[in-house]
DNA sequence: TTGTAAGCGTTATCAC
DNA sequence: GTGATAACGCTTACAA
C-alpha cells in the first residue's frame, strides 16, 4: 500500500537466501555463484536498487558531492557546474548543488545543509569565509579560506602575463588594465598583477582602474575611457579587462564613443565565455580550462590520500583571438 | 576518533534528557519549556545537525528533488537550473543534479540513480520514454512520456502566433520559419505551428524548413536562403527562428551572404537569451518563462494533492524586440 | 561459504 | 509530557 519499493529483505526472500548473501551480491563479495543468480534474478525481476542512504547510515558515505556556486546563470559558473557534474557521475558520484548569490549567510547556511545531508565532502566557489568542519573535505575554487583547504584556480597570474605579452606583441603601447569584481579576495586578484608585472619589467604605461562589483557603475569605466581621450582618439592601444563580461562593456562604452575595436583599441578578456554555450567567442580572451578545473577539483575532493593535498592548483590557461585583437 | 558528528544521542546525553525529546524538539512536537532549551542549547554547543538521511529512513522522504536535464551549459538549461534550485531552496528542499547529454541510456540510468537516492521526485527535461516507478513523481519540462506525468511547458503555440502576429505588424509580407531541434516530439514543436496558423489564417506566404539536430550542417539552411534571393535580394522578409541560437546562425548566414538586419530581412528567435546570463538579448525573440517554469515544476512535484495534477501546463511568453526588428 | 544479529541515526508507538 | 523500544534498509563481524 504505502511505497512500493523493493528492499534487500524482499530480494532474499523472492531469492530464497538470507540477506546477508543479498547484501553481499551488491558489494561485490564473493558468494556462491548459483546463490549470486538467484539473487540477481530475483533483483532485477523486482525492480530492486541499492538504498544509497540506508548504505551510507553503516559507510559513512553518500557518494554524493555537494557543489556550492553563487548561481548558475552565469556561463562560467555553468560551466563548471556542467563538467564537475560529469567528472562526478564517471565516479559514480552524484551532484548535489545549492547556489548562494554570493550571499554570506546563504553560504554558511549551504554547507549547513551539506552536513544534514551528509555529503562525501564539497567543492564551493564562494566568497565569504565559512566555518566548515574539519572531518568534511572541501576544495575550493579561485579561493581558500583556510590553510588546509585546497584551492583549484586557473593559473590567473600566468593569464594576466599572457594578456600582456599578447597586446604588445600585436604591437600595442599603451596599456591599461580594468577590472570589476568581488570585493573579496581571491585568486582572480592576480589577473591583474600579472599583467602589471609585465609593463612593469618592460617598462611599458599602464593605466590600472580596478573597481569592486557595486561600489559604483559603469560609468567610472566610461569616464576612464574619456579622461584618455583627446581629439576623438584614445591615448590607449590595448585595454585587458578581468573579465570577458567586463570586455564586452567596453567595447559598448567604446562603440558609444565612436572607437573601433580592434582598429583604435585592442582588447583581452578574461574566461573564454562561448555564446550558447558553445559558439563563438565573444572576444579575444584568456581562455579557463573549466573541464580541466573540475576534473581537478573532484580528483582531490575524492582522493584517497588526503595527507598531501596541495593547497593551491593552477592550471594552465589559452589564448584565443576573438575578434577584438588584429591578427 | 572517526566522523565527530554528534548525534541525536549525544545531544540527549548533553541535555540530560532521553532520546525521544530530542527527536521531538527538532520535529516541532510540543515538549516542556525548559526541556527545549536544554536540548536547543546542546546541540547548539555540539554543532549537531539533523541528518536528512537517517530520518528519510523512517519518514520516506529525503527532502531532495532530482533534475534531470541535458545539460547545463546552455544557457536556457542554466537558467533552469538555477531557478529550479532557488525554488526548491525556498522549500527548503535540495536540488540533485543529473546531465544526460540527452543519451537515452544515460538518462535511463539517472532515473535509476534517482530510485538509490530517493529523492521524493524528478524534474526532467528528457528526450526519451523513460520507465519511472508510478511512485515517483515526476514532472516533464516540455514533454510528458506518460499519460500521468504532467508537463510544463512555455506557451510555445501562442509564442508562434505571437510571432507571426508581430512580423507582419512590423510590415513583412513574406515570411518563413525555420527550425532545428531534437527529432523526439515535444511541446516545443508547437512554435512552428501556431506560427502557420497565422498565416494561413490571414494568407501569408510562409516557407518553413523543419530539421533535426544531426540530419545535416548548417549549409541546409544556407541552401534554403540562397534558393530564395534573387539579384542579391531576399523574396522574404520575415524569419521566424525555432530558437535564439539558430537565429543567430541564421543572423552569420545572411550576413555573408550580405543581406542587413533588420533592414533587408527581421528575425525573431524563440528562448529569451541573454548575453552572459543577463545581458541584453541576443535578438528579438519570445522569451520563455524560466522562473515561472521552474516555479511551476516545484509547485507541481510538491503538490500535496497529487490527485488532480494537470496533464499539461503552458506559461505565458513574451515578446521582447533585440535588434533583430525594426522597431 | 552462508546465515544471524547488532548496530548506523532517526521517528513513532507506547506505557509511564 | 516524558522516556524506553521497535522499526527503517543496509553492512559487517561473527557464528554456524
Amino acid at each position: 500500500m504505502k511505497n512500493a519499493m523493493p528492499t534487500m529483505k524482499d530480494v532474499a526472500q523472492e531469492a530464497g537466501v538470507a540477506l546477508g548473501t543479498v547484501s553481499k551480491v551488491f558489494n561485490g563479495i564473493p558468494v556462491g555463484e548459483s546463490y549470486r543468480i538467484k539473487v540477481e534474478e530475483a533483483a532485477r525481476k523486482l525492480g530492486y536498487q541499492v538504498n544509497q542512504y540506508a548504505r551510507g547510515l553503516k559507510t559513512n558515505k553518500t557518494n554524493t558531492v555537494a557543489v556550492i556556486l553563487p548561481g548558475v546563470n552565469h556561463p562560467f559558473f555553468a560551466a563548471l557546474a556542467h563538467h564537475i557534474c560529469e567528472a562526478l557521475a564517471r565516479r559514480d558520484y552524484r551532484m548535489l548543488l545549492y547556489v548562494t548569490a554570493s550571499n554570506p549567510e546563504i553560504e554558511q547556511n549551504c554547507v549547513n545543509m551539506v552536513r544534514q545531508n551528509k555529503a562525501d565532502g564539497i567543492i564551493g566557489l564562494t566568497y565569504n569565509p565559512l566555518v566548515v568542519g574539519e572531518d568534511l573535505p572541501f576544495v575550493g575554487i579561485d579561493r581558500s579560506f583556510r590553510a588546509d583547504i585546497p584551492c583549484v584556480a586557473a593559473d590567473n597570474y600566468g593569464g594576466g602575463r599572457l594578456a600582456a605579452e599578447k597586446l604588445l606583441e600585436l604591437g600595442c603601447t599603451h596599456l591599461a588594465f580594468l577590472r570589476t569584481g568581488s570585493s573579496s579576495p581571491s585568486e582572480t586578484d592576480k589577473r591583474g598583477d600579472g599583467f602589471e608585472s609585465v609593463c612593469r619589467t618592460r617598462q611599458i604605461p599602464c593605466e590600472v582602474l580596478r573597481r569592486n562589483d557595486g561600489e559604483d557603475g559603469p560609468e567610472v569605466f566610461r569616464e576612464f575611457l574619456l579622461a584618455h581621450m583627446a581629439e576623438g582618439k584614445l591615448d590607449i592601444d590595448g585595454i585587458f579587462c578581468s573579465t570577458d563580461l567586463l570586455a564586452w562593456r567596453i567595447q559598448n562604452i567604446l562603440a558609444e564613443l565612436g572607437l573601433r575595436v580592434p582598429e583604435d583599441v585592442q582588447i583581452i578578456g578574461f574566461d573564454g565565455i562561448r555564446r550558447f554555450g558553445g559558439e563563438e567567442l565573444y572576444c579575444s580572451t584568456i581562455i579557463q580550462p573549466a573541464e580541466k578545473m573540475a576534473e581537478t577539483c573532484v580528483d582531490l575532493l575524492l582522493a584517497k590520500d588526503r595527507s598531501n593535498i596541495p593547497a593551491l592548483v593552477c592550471l594552465p590557461v589559452s589564448y584565443a583571438p576573438g575578434g577584438t585583437t588584429r591578427e
